[in-house]
DNA sequence: GTCTATACGTGGATAGAC
DNA sequence: GTCTATCCACGTATAGAC
């Protein structure tokens, strides 16, 4: 019994997101991820048409639940609970994606930032959202401060590794820290 | 009159840094650092034994005084007093050595991660001075907390770009949300 | 759906002249 | 100290057979 195409590609994502996130973009070969899988590279563009088309692929839902949030961002009234909430939709939404989508994104931004030209980026969009978030009047250290909430969902998986933690842990730690810095 | 050889050495530095820190270390080739200096490549080599070796010498003494400040924390009583000390002496650090130095050794771990292959790197020096502040009876999400402080140095600068933000405005930011966290 | 074979460019690195 | 010229390995990508 063969694979299913489904299987495989699959495994591709699996495996293009592990090596990507261990040792860079650039750094990982399609020649590695065919090994890997004990496929030839012939067969991964099959799948993709390219290797970016693979980021691409990884990241494509996440830009556009981003994108969602943002747009529901937008129409809210501006204020403290929109801050909290904000917050909240974003931390679902990275819990969502994965852990490791996350740390791919911060580790490879350059590849990230150029993945659609001409639309709106990921680091962008995450700008929009700290505008909405900050409102226009708060000083440059409040802003910072805001931002650094958001942030923090980032920054918490980032220290996680090698903890051992699990995901309620990290989302609890998460809403304590963002909390202590928009109150 | 021509250029000083330190000049020249200086200025592959400074260019190397900014385009590692942009498009990424192996995005960027050796070709394009000669070329925005007006140089060739042989002559980056007479400099530098190899492109890793430009990177040894941009980070190599951030990771000396990184190693001086766990060789001093571990030698104080332990104590919240401790916490806010490495805090401070560590965005102390962080500073001196430059935001952009930050911003690449975030955006480029993989490589920053193997520059010395055999002893202890950056993230593994970062682990031992969590251990020292955070101390062994910590839960998991004082733990992260505590890390999440630490790294709030790093989170924060991420945070200012196309802010326009100060490094005073910088460092006051990172005092108020480490201290928000710690206490 | 996966293979072999191959084209093509680019990148890091070196030799040797000036 | 910087150049030209060149080497070689590797990476992405494609063509075409099975």
């Amino acid at each position: 019994m063969s694979r299913r195409q489904s299987d495989t590609k699959a495994d591709i994502r699996r495996v293009a997101l592990e090596l990507f996130t261990q040792r860079g973009y650039e750094a990982t070969s399609l020649r590695e991820i065919a090994e890997r899988l004990g496929v030839t590279k012939a067969a991964l563009y099959y799948h993709f048409h390219s290797k970016e088309d693979i980021v691409r692929s990884l990241f494509g839902e996440h830009l556009a639940a981003l994108d969602d949030l943002v747009a529901w961002a937008t129409k809210q009234p501006p204020g403290p609970d929109l801050r909290t909430e904000v917050i909240d939709r974003m931390l679902r939404l990275s819990l969502e994606h994965g852990r490791q989508t996350m740390q791919f994104a911060l580790a490879n931004q350059h590849v990230v930032r150029d993945l659609h030209p001409g639309k709106e980026n990921m680091f962008e969009r995450l700008r929009t959202l700290f505008d909405i978030v900050t409102g226009p009047d708060a000083t440059t250290e409040e802003a910072l401060r805001i931002r650094v909430a958001l942030l923090s969902i980032n920054t918490t998986v980032f220290a996680a590794q090698g903890l051992g933690a699990t995901d309620e842990q990290i989302t609890a730690a998460v809403h304590d820290i963002a909390h202590r810095l928009t109150r």
